[in-house]
DNA sequence: GAAATATACGGAGGCACCCTCCGTTTGTCA
DNA sequence: TGACAAACGGAGGGTGCCTCCGTATATTTC
């Protein structure tokens, strides 16, 4: 029984045992310094925090853009395996209960999101991929609630993504009126445009 | 006709002659610099535009954040003044025409306020006078519309200003679709729960 | 198990940026 | 016009991102 993993990892991961153990002490260190002290950690604390010099750090994050995304990307995969367990509720229901799920994540991963969103542009290789993942996850979701004429047919999941991402992010207004908006917004769904 | 303004300026320009120049001098560099080269414009590049010195820069502005505060007063202030040809509207449509003045001006000030939310809470003196001010100009439309039944009822103004002002300001959106999302998002308004 | 080799480690130092300090200059007022 | 307050400007301190390269360690080979 070898310690090898299987190569289903988006990620990389480094080849020698000592490579491997400081990538993932500094994953780990950062995941911990970004909950804690927010987005305005420093790499060479992140370093200390993992108890390795900061050219090891730079070996396995060419930059700070590199290590955020490495973060992030781990936090999505995460997310998308999540929906499979909607299918046998009424397509409405299943639909704004997949938000719930979606919204809670988005709700711990602001910090992250907004500096990230600094470097790349939305329409980075990133970016693409996480919602390409999320697209397979919830866009038969929106479908059917369409087909069942429980939602408007002028939107696209694209769409509703958007809104709820962009309303979740919200840094300004607190988790209970972030709830309420969000409850208006998704109505807007069901509205119908003949008066 | 001396050219002394009138002291209505939220902002204390300062005294002499010369001083008053340079700010002014420094101001419009920043607002140039801004809209040119995004967020990441250093203080020792705008001085560079302005034609002043590092140290004069940071005589009027104590920190790369009073500057922006001040760039960001600016132009809150114009913007509200804005909202006072609309009574005479139907209800719904004078609300949406409003929403829709302020949607054109956020789209041009993503970059500045997405920085000073990285340096200020939401609840900062800053932001809660500029609320206070679209405020007084957005929330009468929005209780005209409730009264008229227009609109439902358990939201309230900050509640929509927070939706749209998210919607907004998400970068990963084109303009066309926040258009259309906008769009969902608002007839949320008109939903009512009495299924 | 030891030598050879590839791989990884770690921190000094370069560069850019934010900001402070203080000697010099300039506007203002009597 | 002279005296003084106000403002100017840039050298330099501190920190953060990142590079470079001499040192150390894991792995492979014999």
């Amino acid at each position: 029984m070898s310690t090898t993993e299987a190569p289903t990892e988006l990620l990389a991961r480094p080849k020698r045992a000592d490579a491997r153990r400081n990538y993932e002490k500094v994953l780990t260190a950062a995941r911990e310094a970004f909950a804690e002290g927010g987005e305005a950690t420093s790499l060479e604390e992140i370093a200390r925090r993992a108890g390795v010099g900061i050219g090891t750090l730079y070996r396995h994050f060419p930059n700070r853009q590199a290590l955020l995304e490495a973060l992030y990307v781990n936090e999505v995969e995460e997310l998308s395996r999540s929906a499979d367990e909607l299918d046998d509720l009424d397509p409405w229901e299943a639909l704004s209960r997949w938000f719930e799920g979606l919204i809670g994540y988005l709700a711990t991963k602001r910090a992250l999101a907004a500096e990230l969103t600094n470097y790349l542009t939305p329409d980075a290789a990133l970016f693409q991929a996480c919602r390409s993942s999320l697209f397979s996850a919830g866009e038969p979701l929106l479908k059917r609630a369409q087909e069942a004429g429980m939602v408007r047919r002028d939107v696209d999941f694209s769409d509703v993504l958007q809104m709820v991402a962009a309303i979740s992010k919200n840094p300004a207004a607190s988790p209970s009126q972030i709830e309420r908006i969000l409850r208006v917004a998704l109505d807007g769904l069901r509205y119908s445009s003949e008066s």
